[in-house]
DNA sequence: GTCTATAGGTTGATAGAC
DNA sequence: GTCTATCAACCTATAGAC
């Protein structure tokens, strides 16, 4: 779904419930995102988020989705003619912190989020459709680079799955710790495709 | 520290309660893992719980030094003479499941705790000291099988981190989707350091 | 839509008997 | 060490006025 259409998605108040939602995450965390702090955040009183969402299971749901969307909408982008460039560009916009612009801080949030997905089906299924993706979007890149005659002839999937591990990695440990790995971990992912694609 | 001498640091008592903590985290997840929970799955009763922990923040602390104990003890453990086969011993150490004999899953509680350290600061200082040490080990390794002329001269510290990021990714995937996707990039990175290396 | 008030439950933590 | 009883604070959710 392209970024633009995502508003008409969401009405006004249910996207800045949405937003409170996320302010609140950001400061207390999951075991401390209650109705209440999430009502403070949101200008208006606790109770009207009973108007938007049957429970806060229900809010926490549309919360995912939400996220998930928009994140979707920054791998999805910036096709480029050329694979290897392609397959560069998506790892770049993965894994360089985009500049103050990018106010959403979507990578802490859905790292938050994930762990969720270790005792919750829900979020489990959720977070499988977005690796699923992923693993997809790279695995077309590859394929077409293959096609093309740019790339050599590997075992595509096997290869997405390979970014797809070392970016998830590269980022979890960059929400979990002080360490600043991710700038080496990025160019050694790149010289490592470089190696085996070409 | 040796696993043998883990159990000298913990009293009986500490022990149980700990288990506790850990069955009760796996079941509710870190947003549902209260002293009354823990205190149903100890057989005692929760107030005694005060008696061994001043307070609940107290006893979190002490039991994510509990497992980061274990965890540690499974990554310095089986020395190999040959650098080669050190490195590959602790990645399937890392990456392949042990059978039913591990009854710890001790990588969906690191994974549920490590997501606590986006909001908190001192877990994230332990979690930061775990990932330097992985690195460190993995560094040494390379490193020692730089100087017996096994392995080509790479970067060692960069290619330590590049390691490090896809083994947690791997896991990190593993714990939090329903996809089946380890072995595959256990093979993929065993195949990427046979590369690199010799 | 927006609010206050409130119900009914759980939380972390303490007091005090044994 | 172990227990019951209890606290105030907070939680999700609802009722009902405007």
């Amino acid at each position: 779904m392209p970024l633009d259409d995502l508003d008409d998605k969401w009405s006004a108040p249910q996207r800045e419930i949405m937003n409170a939602t996320y302010r609140t995450l950001l400061e207390h965390g999951y075991a401390g995102l209650s109705i209440s702090r999430i009502g403070s955040e949101y200008k208006k009183s606790k109770s009207l988020i009973y108007h938007h969402y049957e429970s806060k299971e229900d809010l926490l749901v549309a919360f995912l989705e939400f996220v998930i969307d928009r994140f979707e909408a920054t791998i999805t982008a910036g096709d480029r003619d050329d694979p290897g460039e392609h397959l560069k560009c998506i790892i770049n916009r993965l894994l360089l912190h985009q500049p103050a612009a990018d106010q959403w801080q979507i990578q802490k949030v859905l790292v938050t989020l994930r762990s969720q997905a270790v005792t919750s089906d829900s979020f489990r299924e959720q977070f499988t459709r977005v690796d699923d993706r992923i693993v997809s979007v790279f695995s077309d890149i590859i394929e077409r680079g293959i096609t093309v005659e740019e790339f050599t002839d590997v075992d595509s999937s096997a290869v997405a799955e390979h970014i797809l591990a070392t970016i998830n990695g590269a980022i979890y440990s960059d929400e979990t710790t002080n360490r600043k790995q991710i700038q080496t971990v990025r160019t050694s992912l790149l010289a490592y495709l470089n190696t085996i694609l070409y």
